[in-house]
DNA sequence: CATGAATGAGTTTTCATTCAT
DNA sequence: TATGAATGAAAACTCATTCAT
């Protein structure tokens, strides 16, 4: 009837849901996933589920946003601030290689989102939301007129940083790939920063 | 039955069969296609495509496999010999870029392929084939040994490079992406070869 | 999933769609019917028939094992005790047919699972099932010790007492069989008992 | 176009496929048969399949036809003329049993074609043709008249007969089942001749 | 005549979603 | 609110039959 704030208990049985289906639709993919699987090993109704979220699909979003806020936040956590630019996006991309290794299934969800829903929904993934990117850029044009950084288009930046990252993430996480996810983010950084050409550079 | 060589006649309705399927998989997704339809646009009967493929998965992974062939002579037609190794690094992305922004389906297609099949078939990836790999690898190889290039682990670079072209493709063909893919890749590749520093380099 | 006791109200339901079952496999044949029929002859969906029975296959087997329940219910019903041996032979033989010729949905069923299943499943059909067989040749023995039977073999006795009702069964159910089922059955057990032999027989 | 006589080369083929289609039906069923399995085994095309008998309904019909004629031929080779009344019977009965412990395919065939013709097709098994059916009425009416059976209507008999055969062998083909069919058959036909009552009989 | 590629009607089975309890 | 039984739309896949070569 009324629109009252949502219990505590409803909002604990939200999370167990949302906890569950994570795991299911990274291990079965959105379309081969049953909620009725979900709501069994969440030990809720199937009914339960629907109240809560809809339908599959806003389900799924609801899934893909709780892991993007996750990861935000590890992220928040992870890097300090009052270190130097460069510094700053390496753990970025450290703290984002970790993430991942920690929750292999959010790596599944971001690219069950990317196939399932295209640019059909606003895109959860983290370098995409309009928000972290206008934070990421006022970033780099600090970096950059304090001369940490070379003078490039930061929109540039942004998107090469960001399509390394998922890229790295997205490969990496294959069963067939060898080395740590963070090995292999922390050495594309590596040459992202310093570049491929023959040099005599500062850092 | 038997297995005798496929007549040219059968090759041609299998063509039509793998480019209809492109384009539906590429626009539905995986889950989402009938084979009905494709039956349907290929104006054949779904027994046929049946009969040619044995089941939707097959389709779906010969349509993929057709995709990384058509992918890869055009990188060999595209990408000249005899320029410099770096003339030719930037040829290879903007080939790569240039074929997707042709054929936009393919970048579905790849992505469909990671997120219903993932580690269980062989990824049929461009550059995660073993043989594109060697050769890539040994090209680079080549190019730190003539002073063209920093010398860098090769593994390394290859994951990165591969990995900054995937994620560049797989964002830069989403509806909101602004600018072209080409440029989007350009101006990666260009970040990717000078670096981020503050630098003085030769190039 | 669950596991608990099932209810009244689903137990109805399972009967309703099993009585539906018996005679559209009776009337169309195991292969030849349609689940979607007996789902809407039950007044179900078709996804309850499968969510009771989980496939056509076990919905035939349960069908084929309830009918064989009544069967066995029939006769224990029927056939008195008290009576003479040959009596309760004749009854038996009696009840058997008369219980077909109430139910002639049940001697297709039988027939089907033999064309569908054979030896891949256990045989239902009753004079198969080591139960009662060994119930009849225990019968069979007092009857013999007791000087009302010849001395046979009672495994020869219950496999050729057997294998007659089947046979009548099977055969006087036919559209084109003239005369009764039940007078089918009598006239071959008068044979059976007194034999083809021309004799002094004590009756 | 004309109608003339089949070829030689005609008739082979037509066995060829008779022969193979006997043991896909027996194997496998009516239903389950895939005539291409058939044709592929008779390694024949599947037009010459349907060139020679319509469709699979007929064909299998021609199959069962096929069966029961080699039957017939069978027992009219093994049973002998010149033996008493008694013997003949003998001798038909354990012809047919061992029929079909040489040829187990055919009663499989026999069973399906009760199990998916049932009243539909005029029934080709042996005793229900009218034909074989007289022949053994007039040999049982002369058996009786000679004194070497007992006075019972003649329908009876060959009805009780023909289902104790049926029966037993349709029983003694199970996987399940102990001893040969041969001896099934003789156990049974003694107790049929002699009866099942103490007597003081003759022979 | 022989062949086997092509066809599409027909069936099984699944599962998102609803709703009575 | 929570539940899970019921539903039926939707899709994969098969195979009898046809017919162009």
């Amino acid at each position: 009837m009324h629109d009252s704030a949502p219990s505590p208990r409803a909002l604990k049985k939200r999370d167990q849901i949302l906890d569950t289906a994570l795991k299911v639709f990274a291990r079965e993919g959105f379309a081969e996933t049953d909620v009725q699987v979900i709501a069994d090993l969440a030990k809720v109704g199937k009914g339960t589920v629907y109240r809560h979220f809809g339908n599959k699909r806003e389900l799924f979003l609801a899934t893909a946003r709780h892991s993007v806020e996750k990861l935000s936040e590890f992220l928040r956590e992870q890097v300090k601030e009052g270190s130097s630019s460069v510094q700053i996006l390496r753990e970025i991309a450290t703290s984002y290689a970790r993430y991942f290794e920690l929750h292999p299934e959010s790596v599944e969800i971001m690219i069950q989102e990317r196939a399932s829903f295209r640019e059909q929904v606003f895109p959860t993934h983290l370098m995409h939301r309009a928000e972290t990117r206008n934070e990421f850029e006022t970033f780099l044009n600090q970096a950059m007129a304090a001369g940490e950084l070379r003078q490039v288009d930061v929109a540039d930046v942004t998107n090469a940083f960001a399509d390394l990252l998922y890229g790295s993430v997205v490969s990496g996480c294959l069963e067939g790939a060898k080395g740590s996810l963070l090995q292999r983010v922390d050495r594309a950084i590596d040459i992202f920063l310093h570049g491929l050409l023959p040099t005599a550079q500062v850092s």
